[in-house]
This record gives C-alpha cells, structure tokens and sequence, in this order.
DNA sequence: AACTCGTGGGC
DNA sequence: TGCCCAAGAGT
C-alpha cells in the first residue's frame, strides 16, 4: 500500500466520521445517502434521509411505490432529478438485479443518477471494494496536494484529477480510505483557512509547500444570474385548491406547482364571480436563476364550474397540499392560506 | 465540454 | 447582507 492512502486511512481511525446515519452495512441506505448528498450538506440531508429510508426501508419498496410518493419525500431538498432517478434505478434494481445493487464499477455507472463518484462510493462504501470518489472535498485536497492550478469545474481538470485519484488508491481498507479523504476534505482540507497544521499528510502537499493553499482549487465560470417572472394563480374552494403538473424541462420537472397565470382564462374566472386576494409578490433564488414570483388568489364557490385538463390539473385538499411534491415557493405559499 | 439542474449552511 | 459552495449527474 501507498504511504499516502496509509497515512489517510489511519488518520480516519482517529478523527473521522463514523456515526453518520448512512454508515451502515446496507448498500440500499448508502445508494439513498450518496444521491441525496450530491451537491447538497450533510447537515441539510440527514433529516431527509431519516425520513425517506423509514418509509422506504429497502429496494422493494421503492420499487412498488408512486413518483409522486418519492417526490413529496424530496420536496424541499432540490435537484429533483435526482428523486426520479432514484425511483428509476429501483424498479430497474427489481427487474434486472434481483432487488439488490450491483457490485462493479461498470453496471453501476449504467443506472440513472449514479455517476463516476457516487459508484465509487457504492463501491467502497458498500461493498468495501476498491472506489474512486470525486466529489468537491475530494478534488480539493487532490488538487492542493498537487499544487494544481488549472480549474476546478473544467472537463479537462475533471479528466485528470480522476486518473490521479485511481493511482492513489490503496489495495485494501477501501471504506477507510474513501471515506477518510473526504472527512480530510471536510474537517481540515477545507475550502478556506485549512487547517494544515493538523493535515496527516501536509509533507505531501505541495500547496502548503508553497503557502497558496488559499488560491487553490481555482474556478471559473461565474455564471450571472438570469432574471425570470412567474406569476401564478392560486384558485379555491373553502377546502381544496388547484395545482397543476410541471412540465418535463426546466426546473421542478414532474412537481406540483400553481397553475400560471396566462394559462387560465381570466375572464372565465371573473364569470365564476371570485374573490379576489392580494398577495405579496416575492424572490425565490435559484443557483443559477432569481425569479420574481407574483400571486393572485381566487376564492371559488363550485370548482366544478371551472373547465380544467383533468390530465394536468389536479383539486387537492388544502392540507394534503403541503406534503405533495412541490418546490419551496409553493410549499410556502400553500402554507400561508 | 459547458450548461442546467434547488436549497440551505456558514461566514 | 450577499456570496460561495455543498458526498455531482445528465445532456
């Protein structure tokens, strides 16, 4: 083995993580764990993850249940892909590999939400096999070990980093290894101020070398943010309101949202004689998007009377509203009538 | 290969 | 406060 992977792995027996929920020998909870923690902290997971794997306690019964059951479990949580792809990778887990996860970095990699990183976690988090994780602690440490400039969110940085990390791998104690380079990343290694005077391999590093450990990883590509209107109607009865199925692009695919404004024929509504409700108009940031959200409620008395698509639309029950698969913005809203 | 996908923590 | 960025993947 490596003089680096061992100094890793035996600085993770003293000082890394090892009571997260997901550390378990179960590879269904660590596949759940390894989607939601893409992109998103484990302090903001672990309450969804508790949530999710106690009413989806294995393969099976994800499989059988409804997108819409897996996507109210991740209302809130963002990237809702990933919930579809989930629910996707278990029926095919059902049909194709007896109700249980493949072992290779090859069959893995086949299956919807699972990239390079999150089947190296597979691998040597479930299956204690040898793994490759790349995620954001990890190309960090890698890339100030190297003393590498070259950007981070770039392909061709992104190419490399992944052929450096294959050769640093240890032969054995592969859950170890893996799991202690990204803690490195997380408790000393971290974006800025590391702590290198307790890094376990800061003899390696050629960033400290040099003293620019702040100056790495660079990025580029700071995209500005896209300003973008959306003005909603909420429409009800005294005990349900209207929501309308989101479209399969752009953000909040598959979720319930208000139904928009120009949708609907204002004066059709007006003939149905509504009370009108003023509500304040406010932002909802994106990471990438700001939009401006306005709001008109309308009070109906017979919804019956309003022609909807009963494909896209749908009355739902005001407190049954909450917990349906809808982003943040509306889940707000739904919360405030 | 650059862009798009959400939301919240932390400073 | 506004800003960076978090156990990335799909296209």
């Amino acid at each position: 083995m490596n003089n680096f992977s061992q100094k890793i792995i035996s600085w993770y027996e003293v000082s890394g993580r090892k009571n997260l929920p997901w550390q378990v020998e179960d590879p269904y909870k660590i596949w759940i764990s390894e989607i939601m923690l893409q992109q998103t902290q484990v302090k903001t997971v672990i309450p969804y993850f508790e949530n999710f794997t106690s009413k989806f306690p294995n393969i099976e019964s994800l499989a059988k249940t409804s997108l819409d059951d897996v996507l109210s479990l991740w209302s809130g949580l963002g990237y809702y892909s990933r919930a579809k792809n989930i629910h996707k990778t278990a029926i095919i887990l059902e049909k194709d590999f007896n109700c249980s996860l493949p072992d290779t970095l090859e069959d893995l990699m086949t299956l919807p939400g699972i990239g390079f990183s999150t089947a190296g976690a597979i691998l040597s988090l479930g299956f204690k096999k040898p793994g490759v994780i790349l995620d954001g602690n990890v190309k960090r440490v890698l890339l100030r070990m190297s003393g590498n400039k070259s950007p981070m969110n770039q392909y061709k940085t992104e190419k490399s980093l992944k052929e450096f990390a294959k050769i640093l791998l240890p032969s054995t104690k592969h859950k170890q290894y893996s799991q202690g380079l990204m803690d490195l990343g997380a408790i000393i290694c971290k974006p800025k101020n590391p702590e290198c005077n307790m890094c376990p391999v800061v003899i390696d590093c050629s960033a400290n070398e040099k003293e620019i450990q702040n100056e790495i990883p660079v990025k580029i590509n700071k995209i500005e943010k896209k300003e973008k209107i959306i003005e909603w109607v909420l429409i009800k009865t005294k005990t349900k309101v209207l929501l309308k199925r989101n479209k399969e692009s752009g953000i909040w695919q598959n979720l319930w949202l208000l139904p928009e404004k120009k949708i609907l024929s204002l004066k059709k509504i007006t003939n149905l004689d509504p009370i009108e409700e003023d509500f304040p108009s406010f932002v909802h940031q994106l990471s990438h998007k700001k939009l401006l959200i306005s709001l008109k409620i309308y009070t109906i008395k017979n919804k019956d009377r309003l022609p909807i698509n009963r494909s896209l639309f749908n009355w739902v029950n005001i407190s049954d509203s909450v917990n349906m698969g809808v982003p943040k913005p509306v889940k707000e809203i739904l919360n405030k009538i």
